[in-house]
RNA sequence: UUCUUCUUUUGAG
């Protein structure tokens, strides 16, 4: 978790030749940090070995690795490794899923975003609010505003429920488009809704009106932050 | 007593 992975690579050596046997989650600890360093090829080593040592990997196993690949934008390779987890019996759950399309989303491909939701759906994975999230995210990222509006509509009338992010890429939506004053509307809504604006929420409308440059509009929602912990504290 | 996925804000050019 501290990113000393070399440190938690010799301990795990150290620990083999001593004849401990590491358990499944001691790999995919590894793998995680390995992955997230961008280091795929030790990531993917450990993964091929661990079977060797009693650990078969899961499909959480695979997602880590996605994961990293994903966030380094090779997300074909993600991709590529999907169907390479499906060959050792792993089959793609709803994270696999989830990484992959934030994947395409960072990097603006969202017609492969919205492929795999049509994709999850074929095979019985329920998108859930992450999903959505993750998709109205990338539509916001590429100034899609309408888009972001219908897929929203279209995720609550499929009962899936909006959360506090949720409401929050709605609104970083809204600020970019430069309507700032139907994101102060949406502020109301999610209060209705029984949703407590968060600090992301102000600071990503305070960032909107700063755009626009109205610096009065910006530091009344500065204040409204104050009142809003009053309220909770 | 969590091994996996989603949101705002930064600098330089």
């Amino acid at each position: 978790q501290d990113g000393d992975l070399d440190h938690a690579m010799a301990v795990f050596k150290d620990g083999l030749g001593k004849g401990l046997k590491p358990s499944i989650i001691v790999y995919n600890t590894l793998i995680k940090g390995l992955s997230q360093q961008g280091l795929i090829l030790p990531a993917l080593q450990l993964v091929n070995e661990m079977a060797e040592n009693g650990c078969h990997p899961n499909i959480w196993t695979y997602n880590l690795v996605i994961n990293g690949l994903c966030k380094m934008g090779c997300v074909s390779d993600a991709h590529n490794l999907v169907h390479g987890a499906i060959a050792k019996g792993c089959l793609p759950d709803i994270f696999t899923f989830n990484t992959l399309i934030d994947g395409y989303c960072k990097q603006l491909k969202l017609e492969n975003a919205i492929e795999m939701i049509n994709r999850m759906w074929g095979q019985g994975v329920i998108p859930d609010v992450i999903t959505y999230n993750t998709l109205l995210n990338g539509l916001c990222k590429a100034a899609k505003s309408e888009e972001v509006m219908e897929t929203f509509k279209a995720m609550v009338e499929k009962e899936c429920t909006p959360n506090v992010i949720t409401y929050n890429i709605l609104l970083e939506s809204l600020c970019k488009a430069k309507k700032v004053n139907e994101a102060l509307d949406l502020l109301v809504e999610m209060k209705n809704k029984g949703l407590t604006p968060d600090v992301v929420s102000f600071g990503t409308l305070i960032t909107g009106f700063c755009k626009i440059g109205d610096i009065d509009g910006a530091y009344q929602l500065f204040r409204r932050i104050d009142k809003q912990y009053e309220v909770c504290q």
